[in-house]
DNA sequence: GTCGTTGCAAAGCGTTTGCAGCCTA
DNA sequence: TAGGCTGCAAACGCTTTGCAACGAC
């Protein structure tokens, strides 16, 4: 990665300002307001030159297509709301993994997803 | 569902006796070794109609294609060996859930993938 | 001016669907 | 024998790749 060409600060921009995890599509359709005639596969291009290079990292939830975010957040996993579709932060780890773990796996990590209702579709 | 193919029964040995989650290819390849000819088609026309029978459960995982077990199961997790691709159930529940659950948020299921190198491939 | 980057179009890849013929009940 | 089921191939949607032109440094 070296220049710095518009249609990646485009990207950069949109990723920055969505404030919450978005997916290609989305991702072309917020940096091509900002680019006339942005190319889906620069999108694709960009993303995955961004999760090499650290600055993005993936949100992958099950059964969904993956979404991305800006990386250097803490520890931390999602709760997936099943009515208005979107996907919060959770702080924390549930106990202990390790002994969860069959014997003689080596354990490199872990990815925990909760789903029900958020606050505001639970009222 | 009605008929009992030679197709059918195939596709419903070969999840029975796997112990583990199988990918639709993986379904594919064992069933196909019983019924000479078996199509990809008919694999996913019977995982679709078998998940609406509600014989068998999709195992989602972040970021993978669904593989698919037996329904009836106890509750389990799942551990993804990143070498072999292979998909072990894991007893058991690492803790308290309800702990790292958001207050008002209102708690419906979770899912919980370890990943790491499985016994064999650690060797 | 170099050569990393882009847009386009085509190629991949996994999954679904249309269709004519097959075979289970 | 009827019509659900099958294999084949084409269609699909999403992602990646090949290529010639473009433009950041």
């Amino acid at each position: 990665m070296q220049r710095e060409t518009r249609q990646r600060k485009a990207i950069r921009r949109a990723l920055t300002e969505a404030g919450h995890p978005l997916s290609p599509k989305e991702i072309h359709e917020a940096a091509g307001a900002l680019v006339e005639g942005l190319g889906i596969a620069t999108v694709y291009r960009n993303v995955n030159a961004l999760l090499e290079e650290g600055w993005l990292v993936a949100v992958e939830l099950p059964g969904e297509a993956p979404r991305y975010e800006r990386a250097g957040k803490e520890h931390h996993h999602h709760f997936h709301c099943r009515k208005c579709d979107r996907v919060y932060e959770v702080e924390g780890c549930p106990g202990n993994i390790t002994a969860v773990t069959p014997a003689g796996f080596q354990l490199e990590r872990h990815e925990f997803v909760l789903y029900g209702l958020c606050l505001s579709c639970a009222a």
